[in-house]
RNA sequence: GGGCCGCUAGCUCAUCGGGUAGAGUAGGGGACUUUUAAUCCCAAGGUGCCGGGAUCGAGACCCGGGCGGCCCA
């Protein structure tokens, strides 16, 4: 069976009213028929293009059944390549045979079906009826493999952890919660991939990483589903500031590959991903948004009133840290078009991370910011098992105080630490915004092929 | 969780100052040997998202619910 773009490229050269040499056998759904009584028209499409059937009933194989296919039907094909009168290139059908029928339609011959909520909950007529749409989940398989390429060429490894844990971490996030029957016991689904690839470092693995589905037990918007992609990768010996490069390398590399360029446009702005990229501190940026200075010297009666001024909320559990981190999330961040790498967060609001090597109640964290919305996060590890452990159980404080999204003390991950992990830098990089900021979509529905939807009671 | 918008034939959409719904397309039947959303003829197709209410009468007005989109928290 051969591909029907495949056709097109061998026999373009044939002149209108000629018929080629040879039979050649395609196969795919047919999506458009006109018939003609004693002759057919209709339109065969595969996966890799589509091309015009002529059949005359005079010289095609059982023409009366032919003339009963239904839009959708999948047939065989095997005829000889010519080109009509009007200068279409077509298959001129001589044998012919049905493989599945199609009991449903495509929707409406010429605008087939665009309610959102249809095209999401029945993606596989979307994919017929939109060529735009099968574009989308295309380019996404291509980001993918050039993710792995660029970080395969690098040296890493790819490695698979736990989905089903005993402890989630390595995030701040509620986790979906399941049970093991054989277990009798409760397991969650994870909401990052960090804990069980730092152990991965600890067993020597020096440049490793994962791309895989994590889980978040949180609303639906344009922006999250509760199950998304994830890469992170973790490399020995590197810091925060090398997986600035990383990230700089990793995206111009697949946006590269994937249009040829570096320079896109995402929802009419223009972003230019050629690196470098902007660097700049959280309290600098916060700054230059609102000419308030915040930061860390500052008591937190100091900063909290800066936010009251900027109509900020915090809670009064919310350290100075926590607040600043308010501040710069509702002033700064919509604001930033980038791509910049935003970094020295506050201690308080990242336990994973190492201290900075330069200044007190800081940790050498960063966030990549693209088009107001946050791409990337990495650190410099934290890999004293010490003061991981004090991290943690501040952590365990406030989880036992009912805030549901703190972490919990994974005694597992502690006593790998404990083994040595080399210093290290690691990165995660949400690859469903990844997709969505090259192909150009709005909605994280548009960029996943089954998106989480409500229960349709009405069947 | 809040606000706004949408939900009518398989699909894409109309309709009206409240008076029991219409077109295209798909599906069915028929004509047609060079079409390109082919064309032409015929017939059929609806719990107007669900549930209440006011009205002589509701798809339309009011209330509640569902699902979706956008915005906000």
């Amino acid at each position: 069976m051969l591909p029907i773009v495949d056709v097109i490229r061998d026999y373009s050269d044939i002149e209108p009213e000629a018929v080629a040499e040879g039979t050649v056998r395609v196969a795919g759904r047919v999506m458009r028929f006109r018939g003609q009584g004693k002759l057919i028209f209709a339109e065969l499409r595969d996966g890799s293009g589509a091309i015009q059937l002529f059949v005359e009933q005079s010289t095609a194989e059982d023409f009366e059944s032919f003339k009963l296919l239904n839009l959708g039907d999948w047939i065989g094909v095997s005829g000889t390549p010519m080109r009509t009168k009007r200068g279409e290139l077509s298959v001129k059908v001589q044998d012919w045979s049905l493989l599945a029928p199609a009991h449903r339609g495509f929707g409406d011959k010429w605008k087939g079906i665009s309610d959102p909520e249809l095209r999401y909950r029945q993606r596989e007529v979307d994919l017929w009826a939109n060529e735009g749409v099968r574009q989308i989940f295309l380019q996404r398989s291509e980001i993918i493999k050039y993710i792995r390429r660029f970080l395969d060429e690098k040296g890493f490894i790819e490695v698979e952890t736990p989905i089903l844990q005993a402890v989630e971490g390595g995030a701040t996030a509620k986790p979906f919660i399941t049970h093991h029957n054989a277990l009798h016991a409760d397991l969650s689904l994870r909401i990052a991939l960090e804990l069980y690839l730092k152990r991965a470092l600890v067993g020597g693995f020096e440049k490793v990483y994962e791309l895989g589905r994590v889980f978040r037990n949180e609303g639906l918007s344009p922006r999250h589903n509760p199950e998304f992609t994830m890469l992170e990768l973790y490399e020995a010996y590197a810091d925060y500031t090398d997986m600035m490069d990383m990230v700089e390398q990793l995206v111009s590399y697949v946006c590269l590959s994937l249009h040829g360029k570096t320079v896109i446009t995402y929802q009419g702005q223009e972003v230019d991903l050629t690196p470098p990229w902007r660097r700049a501190g959280m309290e600098e940026l916060i700054f230059e948004a609102t000419s308030e200075t915040v930061n860390l010297s500052m008591t937190r009666e100091e900063v909290a009133e800066v936010a009251d001024r900027l109509k900020v909320a915090y809670t009064k559990n919310d350290g100075a840290g926590k607040i600043i981190l308010e501040i710069y999330e509702k002033t700064t961040e919509p604001n930033l078009i980038g791509p910049v790498h935003v970094y020295d967060y506050p201690k308080e609001v990242s336990p994973l991370a190492r201290d900075h090597r330069s200044k007190s109640d800081y940790v050498e964290r960063f966030e990549t910011v693209i088009v107001k919305r946050e791409l990337a996060n990495a650190f410099s590890e934290l890999n004293d098992p010490i003061e991981q452990r004090v991290r943690l159980e501040a952590q365990a404080i406030l989880r036992a105080a009912g805030d549901e999204e703190a972490m919990a003390v994974d005694e597992d991950f502690l006593r790998a630490l404990e083994h040595g992990m080399p210093p290290t830098g690691g990165l995660g990089v949400g690859i469903d915004r990844l997709v969505m900021l090259l192909t150009d979509q709005p909605n994280i529905k548009e960029v996943i092929l089954f998106p989480a939807l409500r229960k349709d009671e009405r069947q």
